[in-house]
DNA sequence: CCGGATCAGTGACCGCCGTCACAGACTGGA
DNA sequence: TCCAGTCTGTGACGGCGGTCACTGATCCGG
């Protein structure tokens, strides 16, 4: 696990670093704050660097803390011991991870690592505790946070127990495309992380994809995925279980 | 939706019902509070009483408010447009359910219906958040709660993903004998009802559940399941996927 | 421009699961 | 005791998805 920590705390009438500051201003978490108290948690926060790959924790492993994404984008996944793997949650900057085992004192419920160079702010889970303590206020963000990812969660359930891999790829390429810059046709995503993120493997992906092909909804050159009928492909995402 | 309104509001000079106060004692939501503050939210509470099958809410509608369970059991279950179901999970008495909605504003994940005579609570939204910011410990004991259900969502995603109904079958014939009474081998369950749980049909319940008793792991005598090797039935739930 | 490395496409195969269709077992009243 | 309603067991069958085993395409660094 390649980072850096820059330094374990900043005396707080030192400016901090403007991502650093960036960070804690955009975040839902502590949007109720005054600037002067968001300034006093950010201090506690120790900056990590992560290159694309990295993993910045493990499930099973004890809660550091609270991440912060200042910037980059990481997902949130499980590892079958035959490695499959199915991705979560995609979280991009600014965001947070890792809210749930600050409070229930369990372990860290899934793996997280970067998919792209990311920089976090670590907020150590006895800092987090104390700082709640003060202001009652950011539990209830947490919770709203919570209760997103509680409902992500929910619907990932109910599209892979009543869905298909063809819909729920249909779902992905249409999200990827609108994500990718310029919402242009093109999909930056490898077979193989189509894959991850649906919990399936390679091959089933392709398979699908060649079918779209041949219905002509999408068109594949040079291992670009083009979508040519974005509405088709919306039928078959929306299509009701 | 069969219920009785006890009364909407009482005078918190005048005794509340033993059941009430029992439930408001033993939920671990408000295990941090005084017995004057709990007779306070206790006060505020509604009684809804539901006979076994009755909806206390459905998906997509706007959350009532937070359900206290004193008495029976209820399922968080999601279903599909074709009629079949997956369990989310079950809660027994003492419990709460919809902590979720009472955050984020959102409508209510999934529905909630009574397995059993279930007596619950409920506490209206604004009285609830209003009695929060009284007492910011509540949400933190909140979080925690939801937190669990995270976990065992995430949990679930998992087994659905990586496992098969043999596994995760296994893993519930056991779970189930074990909150049976008495600790019995014995199973109250009908195949639907475990089709139900996994997500799956009766018949995949049926053909797996002969394939048990072909091995020698359950016998099945009038509709009843009775478990004969735990042990085999254990390393097949724990087969890691 | 070349050669290794990664990514993509595909055929074969098989087991599991979901569906349909019935027939038989069991239960709980009337 | 009988009947209606529910629950179970099973066979047939098709499709999808997971695995294996390759081959071919593309990319990138040297």
């Amino acid at each position: 696990m390649r980072y850096i920590e820059t330094r374990l705390r900043t005396p707080s009438d030192l400016p901090l670093s403007q991502v650093r500051r960036e960070t804690f201003a955009t975040t839902s978490l502590f949007a109720t704050l005054t600037p002067e108290e968001r300034q006093q948690i950010a201090a506690l926060a120790v900056e990590k660097q992560f290159k694309a790959g990295d993993v910045l924790f493990h499930e099973g492993t004890p809660c550091d803390g609270l991440y912060l994404i200042g910037s980059g984008t990481v997902k949130i996944s499980k590892t079958s011991s035959s490695g499959r793997e199915i991705m979560l949650t995609v979280e991009s900057a600014p965001s947070s991870v890792a809210e749930v085992p600050l409070f229930d004192n369990g372990m860290n419920p899934a793996t997280v690592t970067a998919l792209r160079d990311t920089v976090a702010f670590l907020v150590h889970i006895g800092d987090f505790q104390r700082f709640c303590r003060q202001h009652p206020e950011v539990p209830i963000k947490v919770l709203a946070v919570v209760g997103r990812r509680l409902r992500q969660l929910i619907g990932l359930i109910e599209a892979v127990t009543f869905g298909s891999v063809r819909q729920r790829l249909a779902g992905i390429l249409l999200q990827a495309a609108q994500e990718s810059v310029e919402g242009g046709a093109q999909i930056p995503l490898t077979h193989e992380e189509l894959a991850l993120r649906l919990g399936t493997v390679r091959e089933v992906v392709s398979r699908n994809l060649a079918r779209f092909q041949a219905e002509g909804i999408v068109r594949i050159v040079k291992r670009q995925i083009e979508i040519v009928d974005p509405a088709a492909l919306r039928a078959e995402a929306e299509t009701e279980f």
